[in-house]
DNA sequence: AAGTTATATCCCCATATCGGAATATTTCAA
DNA sequence: TTGAAATATTCCGATATGGGGATATAACTT
């Protein structure tokens, strides 16, 4: 088997730099495919086909009005994400779990100026 | 280009559903190689190679412990994952957005028994 | 030293990627 | 109808994937 499709699920299509942008940006209001492609200087073939990747799993909705195509945002589906991501939350909430970290990284000798993220 | 690596960063890492599998399991609790292949009947080297793209991201530190390598997981890495999702939790935890999407998706024709998420 | 257990690494391969560039398609305008 | 504007689609190519399978490496045991 060969990696997973980015249409396969919203994990693989979020992996993608691009399409988060994509979504931040729609985060703020419906958007034609133009006014997403100028806005994140992107090639508008470019900007289509990773629409085209987040339509496919749903995270955007299209509309047509008139020749241009005007994407929304369907936040909702990033709801399982977050869920999963939330389950780790307790994990470093804690000051015991950032000690145990540091030492953790410490002894691994990663420690630099870099965020801590 | 292609495809960023899986080793590129976090979101990209974790688009994989075998590893994260492995990090919710990891999330119980420091586990061998084997524990982890076992438990989730993984392939002894696809453990190893799986367990080597979380560690490339940081998600896992290891500890060798004898000839066993002891792997737990580093939280904290989720952190950025976490924090970019959050960002659209207000898109959807009202009722006036469940609403639009509803809409949305009845105009879009793709109403079926599917769960929202 | 020889055998065994625990992991990591290597090779193979079918597959999908993402960007670039060109072109097709749809819709409005003159 | 002809042209232009807005999008989508197609073809290209270099690249990394993930699983399978075999093997190398490391460490403990007797």
């Amino acid at each position: 088997m060969a990696r997973a499709a980015t249409t396969a699920d919203v994990f693989n299509a979020i992996a993608e730099p691009q399409r988060r942008r994509i979504l931040t940006l729609l985060a703020g209001g419906e958007q034609s495919v133009n006014d997403i492609a100028r806005s994140l200087r992107l090639k508008q073939p470019q900007a289509s086909k990773h629409l085209g990747v987040l339509k496919a799993v749903g995270l955007v909705n299209v509309r047509g009005v008139g020749r241009s195509r005007l994407y929304t945002m369907n936040a909702r589906k990033l709801k399982p994400v977050h869920d999963w991501v939330r389950a780790f939350e307790k994990l470093w909430a804690d000051r015991l779990d950032r000690l145990d970290e540091y030492l953790n990284e410490l002894q691994s000798g990663e420690i630099r100026d870099e965020p801590t993220n």
